[in-house]
DNA sequence: TCGGGTTCTTGATAATTATCAAGCATGGTT
DNA sequence: AACCATGCTTGATAATTATCAAGAACCCGA
């Protein structure tokens, strides 16, 4: 791998800090590989070889016991995963499989390992990282945690319809099953929770969903940014 | 604040690696003080002002939402607690109160943020730390989102009793209201959890539990590594 | 010793969520 | 066009969990 085939990994929050030298020691060990979708690129328990960089695609993590699966969240562009495992040297708690075909960059863990030790800058980034992460899984328990199945769906759908250009319209960006499974429900009872936020002006059509009442939606959801926001 | 006035906290391992100078730095500026129970020290949304690090007593950490409260998890000498909020100098995501008589040292989050930019050996333990959390964190939600009630009581039982030295008999730390809250269910389920939990050898006595049926506890609860390990 | 408060338990009931079994579209394949 | 697989929905029902109300046990202070 050449470093500069990757401006946009360069780019990333994780490795903007660094010196060009550094980068370059970490990409030169590291592989950009296409996979498959619905390919599983590791199995919780497996010890961390590598650092995972998704470049293009969609990758979904998720956890199992006894014969349970819960997707526990989902990585895009560019984002990475397994850090703190990586970090820590010790075993996955989550398995990852991709969702559509993807682009990935795989950094040997021994590699940013040795780097973070010798490069403070990369450590402090590091730093940033890992406390992004600790915070978003942070708000995911809350979630969970205050939260009946209906005023999850409600407030993810709020942040579809944000991200996605508050035009009061949003695609769902992934089927209903995998959803289901990231609100914590199954996929009967998403489709009997948007029923239930019909009256308040939720249309739904196919993967289109349609919010012609916001205020509505909102006096339900009651959407914080100590669980809803992505960044603060 | 002397730094020799607290021997288990230059101990810890956040603290262990770094140069005597830069902990009496820290130090310096930091308040160890005592605080009687059921005191508020920080609510969700506040700024981080301080570092907090338990050095007697316990203290809980808890979410709101929405006139709901959730117990996320319990702070036991010698941890800290916020690490993330400080570093990211970021509001903070849980409340904490004191659950006993507690002494707490503070360490104002700027001198926290300015020494782990100084000192590589600081911010190195930072991310073992933060990792740690983060970590501990999967599992809690893991716990949630793939275990009902039951299986998450006798899972918590388990570790207990471990934790106590393994003699088949445990000690509820807690009050049977507050593990109710960080298992994520009401009171009045966990007393009938606790008797759903009898034919395979539990006895309750007040906050004595008494397991006579390992064997039976665990197949019910088939408790994993990737879940309840503290240290995996 | 007597309240008064607290915690915990239990019972009755309701709300929420899951499971099981059809059924209905859709899209692709032959 | 017929067929099948898939994802989604719906209905009926069951399991799980929460809520409300009451009572028992206990501790503590007056």
């Amino acid at each position: 791998m050449r470093s500069s085939d990757l401006p946009e990994v360069r780019d990333l929050q994780l490795f903007r800090s660094m010196s060009e030298e550094r980068f370059a020691e970490l990409m030169q060990a590291a592989y950009l590989q296409t996979f498959p979708a619905q390919l599983d690129l590791i199995t919780e328990g497996d010890s961390a070889d590598f650092l995972y960089v998704v470049v293009e695609g969609c990758v979904e993590l998720y956890a199992c016991w006894n014969e349970r699966q819960a997707t526990m969240g989902m990585v895009h562009p560019i984002g990475t995963f397994i850090l703190a495992a990586v970090i820590k040297d010790a075993p996955f708690l989550m398995s990852a499989r991709t969702l559509d075909k993807s682009k990935i960059l795989l950094i040997p863990a021994e590699d940013v390992r040795h780097v973070f030790e010798a490069d403070s800058d990369f450590a402090r980034a590091i730093i940033s990282e890992l406390a992004d992460c600790y915070r978003g899984m942070v708000k995911e328990h809350k979630d969970l945690k205050l939260r009946s199945a209906v005023e999850r769906l409600a407030n993810r759908l709020l942040g579809f319809e944000k991200e996605q250009g508050g035009t009061g319209e949003l695609v769902l960006p992934y089927d209903k099953r995998k959803l289901a499974s990231m609100l914590g429900m199954t996929p009967e009872n998403l489709s009997r929770a948007l029923n239930t936020l019909r009256p308040y002006g939720v249309d739904v059509d196919n993967n289109v969903v349609r919010l012609n009442d916001m205020a509505a939606v909102k006096t339900l959801a009651k959407p914080t940014a100590l669980i809803d926001d992505k960044d603060t």
